[in-house]
DNA sequence: GTAGAACATGACGCTAGTGTCACGGTCAAG
DNA sequence: CTTGACCGTGACACTAGCGTCATGTTCTAC
């Protein structure tokens, strides 16, 4: 069994976070007789999937909904159907961030020629440093 | 020259976002002689641009120092090498939410197993209908 | 059994955004 | 020149998803 810390640091958050989705229901915790939460190494895992799901832009109240469906394995048409909407709901969001990213590259490219035209020589060679990193 | 309702109503928004925009100086606006806010077709554009920056999970300072760039269509180095890290932020996200996109397929997909597999005939007529929609 | 790291709870702050209220000024139509 | 919709500033409250601090308890290793 692994303490909050433990899977905070392996999911790359922080404790505050792991309380956080316990608290919205998103994640259940057993306790120790001193009272600390103590997690399997499951637990890894679906911190990181909450983090993406909202990260997507969903709600910890959408997502509480969610993931007990997939707990119980009991799947409702009415669960299918949210489960659906959301995966709309991030596709649209994938879609403009690939046309964001697609507009950031364009600003880059932009950025680059006016620099060339500026001072060509020396800030070229700036760009093409930083370009590898 | 737009109002800032025409504006907000045109981008999807409420005047107050428009407002705030102004106040965290990623957007700028002329004003009549009366004092009310003014602005080209442009703003509409560029207040879907916030919005998408921002759901991106940009920070409205962040998005400011690349919006001035933009505007002043000088570009520094540093400034580049800042767009490109944003690039790679939202590319991650890009390809994060595609991961999601996948993981929830495969859920909607296994709970359609598990309807079928406990009431074959109704539920799965239900999911048809729902399908469609 | 004690030091000190980690944990618990609760409270407050932050950002992006929404809503709402107040109170007054502006703009365009008639 | 009035009417009424819209706009101005400012303020306050609330939300989600955290960060951060305060204060106290638990755990672990020596």
């Amino acid at each position: 069994m692994l303490s909050i810390g433990a899977v905070a640091a392996a999911a790359g958050v922080t404790p505050r976070v792991v309380r956080y989705y316990e608290q919205s229901g998103l994640l259940a915790s057993e306790r120790t007789a001193g009272g600390q939460r103590r997690y399997p190494e499951s637990a890894i895992e679906r911190v990181e999937f909450i983090q993406h799901l909202i990260r997507a832009g969903l709600t910890t109240e959408v997502i509480r909904d969610q993931l007990s469906c997939v707990n119980s394995r009991v799947a409702t048409p009415d669960t299918i159907e949210k489960l659906r909407a959301q995966r709309e709901h991030i596709a649209r969001r994938a879609a403009e961030l690939n046309s964001m990213e697609q507009r950031i590259a364009d600003l880059i490219d932009a950025a680059h020629d006016s620099i060339s035209a500026e001072d060509a020589a020396s800030a070229h060679s700036h760009i093409a440093t930083r370009a590898r990193g």
